[in-house]
RNA sequence: GCCAGUGUGGCGAAAUGGCAGACGCAAGGGACUUAAAAUCCCUUUUCGCGAAAGCGGAGUGCGGGUUCGAGUCCCGCCACUGGUACCA
């Protein structure tokens, strides 16, 4: 296609606004200390979720969140804020540590080129980036803060007695590893063979890696844990001091999973010095506990010396089982009896114990009481096996429970727990779902520990050790053993004389836990955030991406934050004030866009056809910013299409030159009184479409106003002016290229602005949409049967008056009687007749 | 199963409890043109009556309810999407 046929010459002035754009630095953010900086001027923080800088490119999909902070930053600026809206990369991890064993490159060789191409990508769409701030955290100088912050959290403890993150130094007990948020636990996790590492939970999908999609097992191996269980309980509470949707507030809940409840302590018959200690919810059933059960993998089966052999080809077949096998069996269950009774001590009742892999040793306490009236899964067991059920709640009061007959779950709940607590054999207990956090990794491509290993004691390097930079490598593939990739360093895992240093590296959300504070103050040598830098940008007042992100990455931004926040270095205690979901675009076949289903549409493609102002219209006008929606190529024709009649609104062309210049359509006139309603109320929508991140309505209401002023002879000179401020955040390139066109043939367009993204937003005034008349719908029983157009000053009764004379409703009033008169001003009357 | 979200024309979607379908796509018709593209104008939820202007009925997943009035609020279902899964 060639340039001639577009409608507008955008393939023209698109790249010269955005080459303007970068090299004027058009949108630095101003810092306290900057020589333009203006403490009066209003702050806002408007940030995307930074992307993984991967092979495949953005597509269109990736764009939508992008477009509406872009558009949000514009507007503010133009509002008159200080805006600071940045951009950088989340550029560690294993896709590219996996591309470089495959190709034999190094993984931030691959990781450069990613960056140039995703930052290319970016800059063609117009985005209002500081690019200034960009950061990588791949970068020596940003991990090197990453590391801090970690030595920052490895000498920090939860305090119970303040409920607080504080400095080791407040800590007078014994032994600091036990206590200490960062710490070394051998823990069974989930090692995967393929990849060479261990996964978190959540990268374990139905026994397989998220990644790859290969086997994964559990195995016991020294790992990192950071103790985010201990604010648990300030991570579900502080989410009332955030604007979030609730969905995803829910969802952290659901994952933090708290319960109340009690551990009650069962001893075991004839060998009383042994005891089993369940988790239950429900401590009121206790009376109906008819079993105890044990994980197979609980360690108590080991000291209780049962050697039979049919518990341990038990054990051995649970363990054999996948996760996704236990769950695929869900509907079965399977246990074994274990030849011993537990006493249960409310009753002193001898109770029998099972092995059974319904019961997890991940939770609570690996064992439980079985209540089969009250339990579903407690009573399908008990059904299968034939084991006695009880019931003890009845009509929602306890019965056949001498302590709590008659007591609602509330009380007897507490009554058992203060006579268990009475009698030392249990206690009241919180038990939550969420465990420490697996932060270790046995990866290259990823932030190395700045911990060195003496006599077999870890210590954290000083601060003028850092950054400790992963070592250049020929071959980072994994060693196939426990051992990490970096173990084959052998130069750089030698510290000293004596000490070696840890072979582990950070897991990728590392670096996105804090990559928002960084933004504020990029370059600052001296600390990961300035104070002044912070104590003014804050936290992030909108953050806008995906839903896979609801959970894991903002529960653990959320943890750092409020960790430097008790340790005061921050004064916010939540990162995040206000988050917004994008939804995802789907092909036009509807399916998730993806390689293999040969759907997917780039950014480039739609670009060089269309322009970047169309796509970027495209994205918002497609539907709500939150819902997810299939690509339409037609679709992005339309918006096309609007955007050349605005163009044309400012531009003719010449026949046969083919020459744009400014059309001799425009004069410098006053706008007519119903020229002016539209203006007004189009300044007004936009405005509040605008904050409400209505993107869709706002564009068609700026569709209304381009079709009322394409018939417009001639068109007067404001409404362009003000049409193109409220366009300019959308559609950028064209706003600004129309702005310098008019502005040179009417000089008095400066005045109001030197660029359309340097002027200031237009106001409505609301005088303008008063009206003299109003056409009312008039009803009888609430259908509509005809119209009447009064003055908006008549009172309440003319219009009824005006209302019941009116002929169109004559033949449905004619023989009822009239019971009531609705009437809403200015727009119905509803006349109510039987 | 549980949690959350969504159901409105051929399609994407609009509608502080007050004219359902704004705006756009697609489709059809017309103007301009030697022709096409581009552009501009008109029609387009559905059924019935009418040559037409128009008139009348139905209609926002299904069933109830509140209300003068419900796409919107309440109760009970159904379907789809996402998340989660024996969490005691």
């Amino acid at each position: 296609m060639s340039t001639t046929q577009h409608s507008y010459p955008f393939p023209e002035f698109e790249p010269r606004w955005q080459h303007h754009w970068l090299s004027s630095n058009a949108f630095r953010a101003k810092n306290p200390g900057d020589s333009d900086f203006d403490p009066a001027q209003k702050k806002q923080y408007i940030l995307d979720m930074f992307p993984y800088p991967s092979g495949e490119g953005l597509h269109v999909g990736h764009l939508v969140g992008y477009t509406a902070t872009d558009i949000l930053s514009r507007y503010h600026r133009l509002k008159g804020a200080n805006v600071l809206h940045p951009m950088g990369w989340d550029a560690f991890g294993l896709p590219a540590e996996q591309y470089a064993i495959k190709t034999g490159q190094h993984p931030r060789a691959t990781t450069q080129k990613n960056v140039a191409n995703f930052r290319a990508q970016l800059q063609q769409l117009g985005f209002s980036y500081d690019w200034s701030r960009e950061v990588s955290t791949t970068d020596p100088e940003y991990f090197k803060w990453t590391q801090w912050i970690f030595l920052q959290l490895y000498s920090a403890w939860f305090n119970p007695a303040t409920q607080k993150i504080e400095s080791l130094s407040t800590y007078t007990g014994q032994d600091p590893d036990s206590v200490r948020l960062a710490y070394v636990a051998d823990i069974p996790v989930n090692w995967c063979q393929e990849l060479g590492t261990v996964l978190a939970n959540e990268e374990v999908v139905d026994g397989k890696s998220e990644v790859g999609g290969f086997p994964v097992e559990r195995r016991p191996m020294r790992q990192w844990m950071f103790r985010i269980t201990t604010l648990a309980d300030r991570l579900i509470e502080d989410l009332e001091k955030v604007n979030w949707p609730d969905s995803i507030k829910q969802l952290q809940r659901n994952w933090i999973g708290r319960s109340e409840g009690a551990e009650v302590i069962f001893k075991i018959k004839d060998q009383s010095e042994k005891t089993i200690t369940v988790f239950t919810t429900r401590p009121d059933t206790l009376y109906g506990a008819t079993y105890v059960v044990l994980a197979p993998e609980h360690p108590l089966l080991d000291e209780l010396g049962i050697a039979s052999e049919a518990l341990a080809d038990y054990r051995k077949s649970c363990n054999a089982k996948s996760d996704l096998e236990r769950t695929d069996l869900a509907k079965t269950k399977t246990g074994i009896p274990l030849g011993i009774e537990a006493i249960n001590p409310i009753n002193g009742e001898a109770l029998p114990i099972w092995a059974a892999d319904y019961v997890l040793m991940s939770y609570g306490t690996g064992a439980i009481m079985a209540v089969p009236s009250h339990d579903e899964r407690d009573k399908e067991f008990a059904e299968q096996f034939d084991l006695p059920i009880r019931t003890v709640i009845e009509n929602d009061v306890a019965i056949n429970s001498p302590l709590i007959n008659g007591a609602t779950a509330a009380e007897g709940k507490n009554k058992i727990i203060n006579w268990l607590e009475e009698h030392s054999c249990g206690r009241r207990k919180i038990q939550y779902k969420l465990r420490d956090w697996l932060f270790s990794r046995q990866r290259y491509w990823g932030e190395p520990f700045p911990i060195v290993w003496e006599n077999g004691k870890h210590r954290g390097l000083s601060e003028h050790e850092l950054p400790v930079e992963p070592p250049e490598m020929e071959d980072f593939r994994p060693t196939g053993t426990a051992e990490p990739p970096l173990a084959k360093a052998k130069e750089w895992v030698r510290y000293s004389e004596n000490a070696v240093r840890e072979l582990n590296t950070m897991p990728q959300w590392a670096g996105s836990c804090w990559y928002y504070l960084r933004f504020c103050d990029p370059h600052n040598k001296k600390s990961f955030i300035g104070k002044d830098a912070e104590t003014y940008w804050k936290n992030v007042d909108l953050y806008v991406g995906g839903t896979e992100h609801a959970v894991l990455h903002l529960l653990y931004a959320r943890f750092w934050h409020k960790a430097l926040f008790d340790l005061g270095h921050l004064t916010t205690c939540e990162p995040f004030q206000r988050l917004v979901n994008q939804g995802m675009i789907a092909g036009s076949d509807g399916q998730k866009m993806s390689k293999s289903r040969g759907n997917v549409v780039s950014p480039g493609e739609v670009i060089a056809q269309y322009g970047a102002d169309a796509l970027r219209l495209y994205e918002m006008f497609m539907g709500p910013l939150e819902h997810g929606k299939p690509w339409s190529t037609t679709g992005v024709e339309g918006i096309y299409r609007f955007l050349a009649r605005v163009w044309r609104l400012g531009m003719q062309q010449d026949a046969t030159t083919h020459h744009w210049s400014v059309s001799s359509n425009i004069a410098d006139i006053p706008l007519t009184p119903a020229q002016q309603k539209v203006v007004h109320a189009t300044i007004k929508k936009v405005t509040h479409d605008i904050e409400a991140l209505s993107f869709n309505t706002a564009i068609a209401q700026m569709m209304v106003f381009v079709n009322e002023f394409t018939a417009a002879k001639p068109c007067p000179l404001e409404a362009l002016h003000i049409v193109l401020r409220l366009l300019s955040p959308f559609a950028p390139h064209l706003a600004e290229e129309l702005w310098m066109q008019l502005s040179n043939h009417f000089p008095s367009l400066q005045k109001i602005g030197i660029s359309a993204s340097q002027a200031t937003w237009p106001k409505w005034n609301e005088e303008y949409l008063l009206l003299e008349e109003t056409t009312y719908v008039l009803q009888v029983n609430g259908k509509v049967r005809g119209r009447l157009t009064l003055s908006t000053t008549a009172t309440k009764e003319t219009v009824e008056q005006e209302a019941l004379n009116d002929p169109s409703l004559q033949p449905h009033l004619e023989g009822k009687k009239i019971q009531k008169i609705i009437v809403v001003p200015k727009k119905l009357v509803n006349i109510v007749a039987n």
